[in-house]
DNA sequence: AGCACGCCGACT
DNA sequence: GTCGGCGTGCTC
């Protein structure tokens, strides 16, 4: 956990011009025969992290220059093939850069080649050394300065973290309640540190691209537009290329973006701060399944940056890593808590309300009280938003004499009825067709939705206070914001612009309207049915709910004067058969460390994760008995082999995954689970190639891929 | 991953 | 008779 390479004099080496070897990174996949690094010939001694162009095959890459790898470096074929330009007018990668990078393909178990070009942006891999050179000429945009903002004073709690902050090392885990002000204790620390060093550079991190304009604003606004850059995967090629060179020029002082900011090249790093830390999209879900979180720790570790993990519901790992010392475990975690409990304004957290859907009607949607307080607010004029974490108008339709089920050809799933289409989409492989006009099975043309998604609760809403009118005699307004009504650019914002100014009443969504939005108006959230994650298999799943639900009663009641004002708490409902159930019970009190004890004391009686670590492999194949034969293969070898950390390590049979089939193609998983995450990562890094070889023996044919998730956050 | 080479179906 | 399907194989 401790690289910091040692500054070699990169000038020095790169002024000797004697012909010699070069072992350079290219983008090379996961599991290729390619070794980690290739060597090629240069006339100049290249120093490390020089991008340059070299010839692979029929075609010419970007590549990296490393270090050379120890000399046990496999013997290069006789005849080297030469490098074929620098990448001029960029600065060579920081040795910094280099270690986060061969950390990372390390510990995810990727190759070098591919972290270390998919972090760097697109277009220099396909950018032509004039077009290169173009764009470096070009100037820099000349933004105005800041403005000079009358800064309010921190409350407090907030003036506390800050201090803290300052003067320790950290990391920090920032356990502030929605609402507390953790935005600007970041600002504070970041504007603290750019006039305490001309040459720092500090890197905020948010989970999903929606929420970087708000969070842009806010820098642009304090910091002027000539220090801050956003860097995610919503921007352009250019963009991201302009971006990237600011950062890495040090020109650029804050770089505000998602996770794949973790790895922007930035010298003067000094500082990284990860907002909503216990968020499952700074985990990446494809290619190397990296964590920007957990690798954000380990960057600021090795480089001497300051790392802040902010949240109102901190992942049980940070809530962990950060208990404080007690007798009976005197050395604590290694994070420092800070908490910010208080709402700034004294704004009160909404009150949470339960309805006993046991003691509903049966099939009840909204139950009678829920309607009423929803219809009250809306005819007082405020606002209420209603949580439903499912797409579409119904999850399945069925034929309502044989069993016919909308299920979706390709897939172990059903396709979900979407009525504004009248289409039947597959959620897992996007496959769409028409709703039949009668069952496909057996021709009975009474074929009936089951369940209820986004779509048909605004439908069932708006029927249910039809006859309700708003103060000035008007008709309720309502809209729903989820992933299908936001599909057209920009579609999201002005979505929110709309809420924002009143333009609607009640606000449908999925979990998109309980993140970060900040709704001013909204003195009632209610979440329809959220009992599905109570008893899901995933472990990690009351977790989740409780940060939801804890998110969304967030939204209620931002604005402390109008609260005020209206002199009557906002509120938080939940339906649920339930009401007892020690996640709702914990809510009710918004107490997230008592929550927090309970599932981690669940945890460790299992020795679940942060007691444990895992690891899952993955086999996608033709067929499952190929998928799962390849796992029980490649564990037996391990066994055979008697890899190295095996003692410590359990090796579970392998399983389908809860949505076994997807897009026509069968998966298998394997849980690999150790006390030591030293003796995982050594079991792993050895079984990589016992993997790499099983698959080549032709009894495993037809499989199609396989993958190693590390930390996985599903199981 | 690309991009070759290589051996079997429907078109000018 | 060619154009083109994607099934193995290689890239310092």
């Amino acid at each position: 956990m401790h690289p910091k390479a040692e500054k070699e004099d990169e000038a020095e080496r790169a002024s000797d011009d004697a012909p010699c070897t070069v072992q350079v990174a290219v983008h090379t996949p996961a599991h290729s025969a390619i070794g980690e690094l290739l060597s090629y010939r240069s006339a100049t001694l290249l120093a490390p992290g020089t991008l340059v162009r070299v010839p692979l095959g029929q075609r010419e890459v970007l590549g990296v220059v490393w270090d050379r790898a120890d000399d046990t470096a496999a013997q290069a074929p006789v005849q080297l093939r030469a490098v074929a330009g620098v990448l001029g007018g960029v600065a060579p990668l920081g040795a910094d850069w280099r270690a986060l990078v061969a950390f990372a393909a390390r510990y995810y178990q990727r190759s070098l080649g591919e972290i270390a070009l998919a972090a760097l942006p697109a277009q220099l891999r396909t950018l032509g050394p004039e077009q290169m050179a173009r764009r470096l000429r070009r100037p820099a945009t000349q933004a105005e300065q800041a403005n000079a903002i009358e800064l309010i004073a921190l409350s407090a709690e907030q003036e506390s973290a800050r201090a803290q902050i300052s003067s320790k090392i950290g990391p920090f885990l920032m356990f502030g309640s929605t609402g507390s002000g953790k935005t600007e204790v970041y600002l504070r620390c970041v504007q603290e540190l750019l006039q305490a060093d001309p040459a720092a550079q500090a890197l905020v991190m948010v989970p999903e691209i929606n929420l970087t304009p708000q969070l842009e604003e806010r820098f642009v606004s304090r910091f002027g537009a000539a220090q801050v850059v956003s860097l995610h995967s919503g921007m352009t090629n250019p963009q991201r290329l302009k971006s990237w060179l600011a950062a890495h020029s040090g020109q650029a002082r804050i770089v505000l973006g998602t996770r794949m900011a973790v790895f922007a090249s930035m010298p003067g790093l000094a500082l990284i701060v990860v907002d909503e830390e216990h968020d499952a999209s700074y985990k990446q879900q494809e290619g190397a399944r990296y964590s920007a979180r957990d690798l954000a720790i380990w960057r600021g570790h090795a480089c001497g940056a300051k790392v802040v993990l902010g949240s109102a519901t901190p992942s049980l790992e940070s809530w962990h890593a950060s208990r404080p010392p007690s007798p009976q475990d005197p050395e604590g975690g290694r994070y420092l808590r800070l908490a910010m409990p208080s709402r700034i304004g004294a704004a009160a957290l909404p009150r949470v309300r339960r309805v006993d859907m046991g003691q509903q009607p049966h099939r009840t949607v909204f139950s009678a009280p829920l309607l009423a307080a929803i219809t009250e607010r809306v005819q007082r004029g405020e606002q209420c938003m209603v949580l439903l974490n499912r797409r579409g108008y119904a999850p399945v339709l069925t034929c309502s004499d044989c069993d016919w089920k909308s299920d979706c050809p390709h897939c172990s799933a059903h396709q979900v009825f979407h009525k504004i289409d009248r289409s039947l989409r597959c959620h897992h492989c996007g496959f769409a067709q028409r709703v039949p006009r009668a069952c496909p099975a057996c021709g009975n043309p009474d074929i009936v939705p089951i369940g209820r998604g986004t779509e048909q609760l605004e439908e069932q809403l708006a029927a249910l206070l039809a006859g309700v009118q708003r103060a000035d005699g008007s008709p309720v307004r309502i809209a729903r914001i989820d992933a299908d009504s936001t599909r057209a650019a920009g579609a999201l914002q002005s979505q929110l612009a709309q809420v924002h100014a009143g333009e609607v009443d009640v606000l449908v969504g999925t979990q998109m309207i309980a993140k970060g939005h900040d709704f001013r108006r909204v003195s009632l959230v209610a979440a329809v049915q959220p009992d599905g994650a109570l008893f899901s298999s995933d472990f990690r799943a009351p977790e989740r709910l409780f940060a939801l639900l804890m998110q969304a009663a967030g939204r209620a009641g931002r604005d402390a004067a109008w609260m005020a004002e209206r002199g009557a708490p906002c509120e938080m409902w939940v339906q649920t058969y339930h009401p007892t159930h020690p996640v709702y019970e914990a809510l009710r009190r918004h107490d997230y460390p008592a929550f927090a004890a309970q599932q981690l004391t669940e945890r460790q009686q299992a020795s679940m994760p942060p007691f444990a670590f895992q690891a899952l492999v993955r086999a996608d194949a033709r067929t499952q008995p190929v998928a799962q034969g390849f796992l029980t293969a490649a564990a037996e070898a391990a066994r055979a082999a008697a890899l190295p950390g095996l003692e410590h390590v359990s090796l579970y049979p392998p399983v389908p995954l809860v949505v076994q089939r997807v897009a026509g193609v069968e998966r298998a998983q394997m849980l690999i689970e150790s006390s030591s995450r030293p003796a995982l990562q050594h079991f792993l890094a050895a079984w990589q190639g016992v993997l790499r070889s099983t698959r080549a023996d032709p009894v495993h044919k037809g499989l199609v891929r396989w993958l190693v998730d590390v930390d996985p956050l599903a199981i």
